[in-house]
DNA sequence: CCAGTGATGTCACTTGATGACATCACCGTA
DNA sequence: TACGGTGATGTCATCAAGTGACATCACTGG
């Protein structure tokens, strides 16, 4: 619709608008009551156009998870050669760490919209266990072994949880990285019984 | 409707009614394929009916789990009181073996209709997690602090998937609580670096 | 025999999601 | 400049999930 946009026919791309005026309805009034309607309304397109950018109503909020699968893996694959299948592990916890420890303010809205809601927790958790599987897969190009390397992959993405939730939680002035390690060594305690 | 059912007003229960012709139509024809409608219609009953007993078209596949859980929560409060958090979680995972291991072409059948929809497995995650939440809170009643119990918690389910991914897919000779026992053994190797 | 209760059907409606087709801006090229 | 192609968007139609309101019928206890 031409009439929509008055003179300036491209402000920011459609895409980010969208996401833009999703995240302010999740955050405002919550993500069920907020309508794919409403949020192209906002951004000025049509409820068809939302649906040609993002699979769905949640997808919205999980944009970024490419970039972090991304550096998850390339810090499995620059692992050293000899490195055991956790310390390859805690290389691509500390690469996690470096992409989500960043905007501590925008994740915590975020999370917050998440944990509000049981749809939104299972779609975040399908990205998780996607990257568990993806982390056993780079171990296991490296030669791990099974059931060893679905282990390691499943206990990072455990770690990830345990350490980005105390991350979120607790007073700012703990790094991400500092909690991911802490976690780890924490995990290898209570593993041995 | 009377007219529906001739004479024998009741034959099994409803849900159960709807539980195995959902179940027929998923394996038939896949998941998404099939409608509230028709899984309603084989039943005998009505859509709205349907939504009267199963929250949503997958909750179908998820009755079960309340059953899993209490299991494996009686075991968590009833482990000897000097136990180490994976001693408790071990012999959760042994009540859970219990449950589970039963039924192993059910299960099968089963985990083939959730595995090729992504929805399904969403839904199934959602639950693991909450199992791993219930199992570090019984943990923490036990007097195990943060962030041990946490992580014992969501390792005894990283065991559960992998220990039982495995049973599901080999040769049919392997018991379920002993895949358990092999996978707790080696997560103990791997976290350890 | 009757009132109450619970399970179901019927109807209407909102919302998510998708396919088919039309439209418009923009870009390169004859 | 005029033209044709391409990509992003709008419009329309439609299906399926889910829910609320209300009616109906069987069964049960008094």
């Amino acid at each position: 619709m031409t009439r929509i946009m008055p003179v300036v026919r491209w402000e920011p791309d459609a895409a980010g608008r969208l996401r833009a005026a999703a995240m302010e309805l999740y955050v405002e009034r919550g993500f069920e009551q907020t309508t794919v309607a409403e949020i192209a309304l906002r951004a000025g397109l049509t409820a068809r156009t939302f649906f040609r950018h993002f699979a769905d109503k949640r997808e919205v909020l999980f944009g970024g998870s490419a970039a972090l699968f991304d550096e998850v893996m390339r810090a499995v694959e620059q692992a050293p050669a000899g490195a055991a299948p956790m310390q390859v592990v805690a290389a691509a916890l500390d690469a996690a760490a470096g992409v989500l420890g960043q905007h501590q303010d925008y994740s915590r809205q975020r999370q917050s919209v998440i944990n509000a809601n049981p749809e939104l927790q299972e779609r975040e958790l399908i990205k998780l266990v996607s990257l568990a599987a993806a982390l056993a897969d780079g171990l296991r190009r490296r030669g791990v072994p099974e059931p060893d390397a679905s282990l390691a992959g499943e206990a990072g993405v455990v770690v990830l949880r345990v350490a980005f939730g105390r991350w979120l939680t607790e007073p700012g002035d703990l790094e991400l990285s500092q909690a991911m390690r802490e976690a780890l060594d924490r995990l290898a305690v209570v593993a041995a019984r």
